[in-house]
DNA sequence: CGGCCTATTGACGCTACTCAACATGAGTGG
DNA sequence: CCACTCATGTTGAGTAGCGTCAATAGGCCG
């Protein structure tokens, strides 16, 4: 089964990656690009509920999802736990923490999945010397926010039925900007994960997903989600012209 | 009544600034700081009720409160609006927007207030002179994204008395870090936007002051709040040891 | 095949929302 | 100074959306 292929000897390298429009790697030139890739580094693929960090583990890197996909999560006291985002390939990891010691938050993998691993400190020096790279690094980081404000709305004043159709948009964005179908896509996380991200039961998760399938919106297998309908998707999500044309995040 | 006091006039100085500690001039020394002062303008104080920005509004600067409050808040189609967050003195304004064109939420003062603008770009400039200055930029960033990650926590897991709590102490903690009372203040938000920012209904946190008054935990004069029993108003937001110490924020 | 985990479906109940009436305070003008 | 209005806040009654509990179905893997 296991072909023997020392992952660490495949050399890194943002220019071949796919995502470089998504990604930090965006608008810098080949020189940049160059020590880009020199500073990066490759761990091991992490496996499907494997952390890429947790809570309190010291903090000296960022991290670019590769590939797969992560979800981010605070951990409470009561053994509960809030789901704060799912990550896709070309989605930076551990913002929360710069400047701070330790992580905020834990991640774990929703599938294998490999990551850019980017040391803080070089990082930072890198930004300096390239301007190109410093703004895209925080362009990306004001997109977070944005994001997380548009989350916010949701839980704030969304019901359930609003809350999954703008979930499943949201990720047919977000797959249809890396490349992939908008209208058919595995769903790397659980019901159990989606409830939780968007605040609900996940009885009320799967009792939604039935009456899309039955009023014709989607057709659901499992995690094989279809949009049969995507324009009464976006009514039930209640997109403006706003939110609607750019993958958000 | 109104002396005559140009208030253009008054030289803008974060080395007087009580809150130096918290905002960006906290770490540097007096002569990036004399830059950091050059580069700040100082607009008219903002009277309650009016717009620091709006969605849409080009973007080219930062704002740190220096006095006040402010509210930001996403408007959406319906009409109904989300706040993300209250604003005191020292805290920064605009992030969302870096690397945008434009703002993609408002800012309403809840008060009289006065803020510091920032020129985005000449930012940028002097985070690239001073690392220190940068860092205290991506620190605040980050406290930005972890208190927003505690509110996706609080929207998504915790019932309307666990949220008003966690409200008060939070606000309480940062009263406390800008050196006034941690047991008595006066909100400068309404109850709308209390309950809008905590996803409830006015008439429930209403109510949810009284079960608090009655219990002995607050005393509360519409908008003069006096924490009687921090201990139990603890207990009720269910703080751990973990979030109980800082002025989260 | 059997065990385990994930997902679905149904019955019931509670939390917090809605609607409505009323109270209180601030501001305004006579 | 008082009467008036308007904004803000409080209180009560009824209800619905969604959570909880429980049982069952379906996939996956050893």
């Amino acid at each position: 089964m296991n072909r023997v292929v020392d992952i660490s000897s495949i050399k890194l390298s943002c220019r071949s990656c796919s995502l470089s429009e998504l990604c930090l790697p965006r608008g810098l030139s080949d020189s940049e690009l160059d020590d880009l890739e020199r500073m990066m580094k490759q761990g091991r693929p992490i496996r499907r509920g494997e952390p890429l960090f947790r809570v309190g583990d010291p903090f000296h890197s960022l991290f670019a999802v590769r590939s797969g996909s992560i979800k981010v999560h605070l951990p409470t006291v009561n053994g509960e736990e809030q789901i704060v985002g799912f990550h896709l390939p070309g989605e930076l990891l551990g913002l929360d923490a710069m400047g701070h010691e330790v992580h905020t938050c834990t991640a774990i993998a929703l599938e294998t999945s490999s990551v850019c691993e980017l040391p803080y400190r070089q990082m930072q020096e890198l930004c300096h010397q390239f301007s190109g790279l410093n703004e895209q690094f925080l362009s990306l980081i004001s997109k977070e926010i944005s994001g997380e404000h548009e989350m916010l709305l949701m839980l704030g004043k969304k019901n359930a039925e609003v809350r999954l159709a703008t979930f499943l948009l949201n990720l047919s964005a977000r797959f249809k900007a890396r490349g992939f179908s908008e209208r058919e896509f595995n769903l790397s996380m659980s019901r159990h994960d989606i409830a939780n991200y968007l605040g609900l039961a996940v009885e009320t998760v799967s009792r939604l997903f039935t009456r899309f399938h039955d009023e014709g919106v989607l057709q659901v297998q499992r995690r094989l989600v279809m949009i049969k309908d995507i324009q009464q998707l976006r009514a039930i999500a209640q997109v403006s012209d706003k939110n609607c044309p750019a993958a958000a995040r």
